[in-house]
DNA sequence: CCAAAAGTGTTGAAGTTACACCCATGC
DNA sequence: GCATGGGTGTAACTTCAACACTTTTGG
């Protein structure tokens, strides 16, 4: 992979990936998206999920990675797949097939997408667009309501997936700093279900797990009782889970 | 979609869809696998997913229902999406290289695949083998060891995803018969999950549901006190779940 | 009458829900 | 001293796990 010089005509005219980048800033979930900076007449300039072909030899999941640092300068961050879209129909808006024609060799080629979520912590970064993204900007999920090709949808299955995963798997610290609060902690989960939990019950649950470490530190400055921190402690998450453990509830 | 004459030239050379067939016989959870009849020399004939490539205009869904119909006679399936499998290295064996050479007009395209997984009434139909499935046949998971390119790898995956899924949803009933029984159902729970459930318990929680009718028609010719017969009562399951019910635990 | 699977209830433990007040800090 | 969010316990209820015997049929 490394020292790869990769010419455009490497890539496959007909695989993509898009990735929807979940963040998290202690108010509301937010996503990464990318602003094509298209100046058109009469058609809407869509937001779109970071995304791009991938090249002949690439793997997926490798490609995933590869195409988010290029539009946005991230890196190593969680992914996990949603799934593969290929609605014949994706492209049927007159502003992506505009779009297509100035990027792409074939831009007419029949594009099949595999998706993926990733959920980053928001401020490890600055998210900064490349390539063809004019810009990439942090957009509260709740406002979003359209978006370029079949990416709306896209985003609908992500983030149920989201949901569902984080039943099964305690992914939700990608989305925090490594030293959080509960309340922060507690914030998040009520975002992802999009639901509001017992704050005592919820303190309660999660810490009968285990896998908080309290680190015996407080917050600073803020005009309120201080709160414990916390980190996340993957040795006794390996614990707890590797017999099979996977009711983290809610 | 009904009456398009497609030409082998209008197929899509990079992308696919393989589909996982569950079965259940009462014993125990089987996979419909095609034999492509391979005689070879020294390397083993292993069997495959159904699976083959897409059309250039086909939605992925529609390309995994016409594809099944083609290689094994079964329409009209619950058919769920696995995800994307994409590995460059898919197609490593040397058997399968020789066999894409026998079917394919670029057999050295890398292609993309879209895995489903499905469940059938096992009796509902028998399986022919049609196109280049030599034979197809029902075998029994736990018996699968190796398969074709990476299919071995998309069956587990499917297994998981299976497992997740019949907790938030009761998709098992698609492996039964109309009319079944409360021992039935459990034996089939107990070979998804792969572990004993208590029968007591079983048959108190998935009762309390209340999404089975009973039939008030027993087992007949049975050399044991005969069953009481249920089917899946939809109705009743659109009502549980309108308001987002999804614990169906165990 | 025997073999085989069907069907049924109780108890103790664990988990879930709902709910209200005092605390520590910055300003 | 006030506004802000942090932090805590209990009681009623529901769910869960474990467990053994009687019933009905065919042969």
């Amino acid at each position: 992979m490394v020292g790869n010089t990769r010419k455009k005509t490497d890539l496959n005219p007909n695989n993509s990936v898009d990735c929807v980048i979940f963040g998290f800033d202690f108010e509301q979930i937010k996503v990464l998206l990318i602003d094509r900076g298209q100046n058109l007449g009469n058609s809407k300039n869509l937001r779109a999920l970071p995304g791009n072909l991938i090249y002949e030899e690439e793997d997926l999941d490798e490609a995933a990675y590869r195409v988010l640092e290029e539009l946005t300068g991230i890196k190593d961050i969680y992914l996990e797949q949603v799934g593969a879209f290929g609605n014949p129909n994706r492209v049927n808006k007159e502003s992506d097939r505009e779009w297509l024609k100035s990027i792409r060799d074939e831009p007419n080629a029949r594009v099949i997408t595999a998706a993926y979520y990733s959920l980053v912590k928001i401020d490890d970064f600055v998210p900064r667009a490349h390539s063809f993204a004019k810009k990439a900007e942090w957009i509260p999920l709740s406002e979003i309501e359209e978006l370029a090709f079949d990416h709306f949808e896209i985003l609908q299955v992500a983030k149920e997936k989201l949901k569902q995963k984080i039943k099964i798997q305690p992914i939700g610290f990608n989305l925090l700093p490594e030293k959080f609060t509960l309340s922060q902690l507690h914030k998040l989960y009520e975002c992802i279900f999009e639901k509001p939990l017992d704050k005592r019950n919820f303190r309660r649950k999660i810490q009968k797990l285990n896998i908080l470490t309290n680190l015996k530190e407080k917050q600073r400055g803020v005009p309120h009782k201080p709160s414990q921190l916390y980190k996340f402690n993957e040795e006794n998450y390996q614990l707890l889970t590797q017999n099979g453990y996977d009711n983290f509830g809610f």
